[in-house]
DNA sequence: TGACTTAAGTAGGCAAAATTACAAAAGTCA
DNA sequence: TGACTTTTGTAATTTTGCCTACTTAAGTCA
């Protein structure tokens, strides 16, 4: 029997199959493979001894009954961690992205100064073997390599670090799979955008894609990036705070008014949804995405409406006719969602399962820890 | 001896390594990839019979001197269209993506109503075997299916089809290869962009992407497309010609103004410039690319001129400090070029080389037609 | 001319990967 | 209970891919 895939059958594929195409059983895999049953059997036995699969008794559909296949989301965890300016919040999570613990650390001085009192909290949260570390840090990623060689020096997994707005991207794009160019807009002190194209995340050149904070609009301020007319100094956090008059501390509380009904706050931030509606239509007429999501403190049904009144004005009919725009699904823990995503991408890619149960049975050559710039 | 590279080394793969790698012997190629002669051996010999690779004697480094492998562009042609509303180009091009006759073609009511002559007159070009074809439309590529159904019919090869735009990016980041994120901007009647991210042709959710003539910009006037303030109402083709009082007949004769010193003509195309630079300068913010590339008939000092000084004012600090913003290095042949680009880049893939030696080996099961909708 | 160097082809063989063929397990249904 | 179905496991075999070792080729340099 022919080979359906193109792609080598090896055990992290499999896997992948398991994970993502929904094959269940040894005799799906064998259809969907065209491998033959002994093979997927082989490569199945080794990802059940490598704990990364589980069995369960099946149902019979008129003979024996397959033997259920799944992901075993509790062979392994990962550490998350995404942080601000002066706080942030800590994970663990299983290999299916569920976070099983989390606490709040603050980190004065910036994601890097904090990294030892993240590294110290995490070593108490561990619940099992560590098998990959994801970090969130504002702003660029290429900044923060220190943390990356910190949190490696103490464990000698795959490290990955980047954009908090690059990583609710992945995030978001792991819930909607089939959606394979969205664009995800963080409302919030800033405001910036994760892009992912053709199913991957895009970072530019010089990984400042998305950087759709500083696109210039009518009425903008001096911004302190230099530019004139940003729309972050007029639909900014700051600026929404500024335009009530200091009623509201900061953006939870502004968020807060505007759902218990604050006639002003709704104004304010619809008027915000507006103004970011206008760069997102640029993005939109640039990327023509599929979807936008929309999350960060400010997103809400106000900003959302005052987006979509934007967006399908501004955007060309062809780039909005099937477009969606909608809020984030991943709520409050977005950062450390999209960190376990962006992690977990890498750690049960085929390519790193592979390398991992060939590590496994052979007398263990260390697997170095890989990096993202 | 370890093997250096993950990827299998494939006969398709070894063609890469000497197309793209340089790799100019079967020492050479041995020692990149880790395997020993013999296998080197044995994949050179199944290119050489094929014809897609040719040997010639090489000089000594104090022994044997090493036979000298290259590409053969010789071994085989692609056909390729360039069209526009009413009228296009043709092309017969070797696999190096060398134009070996060219001819223009009347297209009158449009691409899809022309395709009969172009067939004929592509019947009458060929200059070899014919192993894919490449066609540029205007516009959306999906409205175009028609096109590839009547090709592919005659013609039992891939059969490609792509917008202008992307087509001429395709090209123009095939003659910079070092570039992995770049922006191809064509303005002319219609102003649009072509993108490369991550090293590959983004299309979007819809095959939209990179529509940026509609983005509003201040001033803009009522488009065709529907919204008011589009860019391409104040710095498309017809509105310059306009801005000239009519003096200039078409975009060609109103380039050829400005060269001659023209006051007037190189005012107008240095404010497009400006204009266009708006809306480059948000794409620029969104996509972060390493360069600009600007073709069409608009495209020359002027209009550059005038995009360098707003996109350098407008975009973002960070994306703008290592942008580079260049004319088109593929000139008038811009279109063809692209396409040979968009085919060649198929036809000789791994893939796609690996299919053809086996499906030539053995009693040849006749490979099907891949489209590109 | 002959020693030396580098490149390339040939023959034989080994080991991994996947297949076929056979066997067993675990259910349904009459 | 026993015939039938479907899944899974085991053993032997074949195929594939690649390597080592050896030979030949084709130059340089003393």
């Amino acid at each position: 029997m022919p080979r359906v895939s193109g792609v080598a059958a090896t055990s992290g594929e499999i896997l992948r199959l398991i994970r993502e195409e929904e094959l269940r059983t040894r005799a799906e895999l064998a259809r969907f493979t065209g491998l033959s049953r002994p093979v997927i059997g082989q490569r199945v036995n080794e990802l059940l001894e490598a704990g990364l699969v589980l069995e369960s008794p099946g149902v019979s559909s008129g003979g024996r009954p397959a033997a259920r296949l799944e992901f075993n989301g509790a062979g392994g965890t990962v550490l998350v961690a995404s942080l601000g300016h002066t706080h942030g919040h800590l994970a663990v999570c299983d290999l299916a992205g569920t976070i099983l613990h989390q606490e709040p650390v603050g980190v004065d001085g910036g994601p890097d100064a904090g990294i030892g009192a993240v590294l110290d909290l995490w070593r108490d949260m561990e619940r099992g073997p560590v098998l990959g570390v994801g970090i969130a840090v504002p702003g660029a990623a290429a900044e923060h390599e220190a943390i990356v060689s910190a949190v490696a020096d103490r464990y000698p997994v795959p490290v990955h670090l980047d954009n908090d707005v690059n990583v609710m991207a992945l995030g978001e794009h792991r819930l909607r799979h089939d959606v394979d160019d969205l664009l995800f807009v963080k409302a919030s002190t800033g405001i910036g955008a994760g892009i992912v194209s053709g199913g991957r995340l895009q970072r530019g050149a010089y990984g400042s894609a998305g950087e759709i904070g500083h696109i210039p609009v009518p009425d903008g301020l001096l911004c302190g990036c230099g530019t004139v007319g940003c729309v972050e100094t007029l639909a900014g956090g700051a600026a929404l705070l500024a335009q009530l008059g200091g009623r509201a501390a900061n953006l939870p509380e502004l968020a807060a008014f505007a759902r218990a009904g604050d006639l002003e706050a709704v104004a304010v931030l619809r008027e915000a949804g507006r103004r970011i509606g206008e760069v997102i239509a640029a993005a939109v007429n640039v990327l023509n995405p599929a979807l936008v999501v929309l999350g960060g403190d400010l997103s809400g049904k106000n900003l959302i409406a005052g987006v979509r009144e934007t967006v399908y004005q501004r955007a060309a009919a062809v780039a909005t006719r099937r477009l969606r725009i909608e809020p984030s699904l991943l709520g409050d823990d977005a950062g450390l969602l999209g960190c376990a995503t962006m992690i977990l991408d890498h750690i049960l890619s085929p390519r790193a399962v592979d390398a991992a149960l060939r590590s496994a049975s052979r007398p263990a050559a260390p697997q170095d820890p890989t990096r993202v710039p």
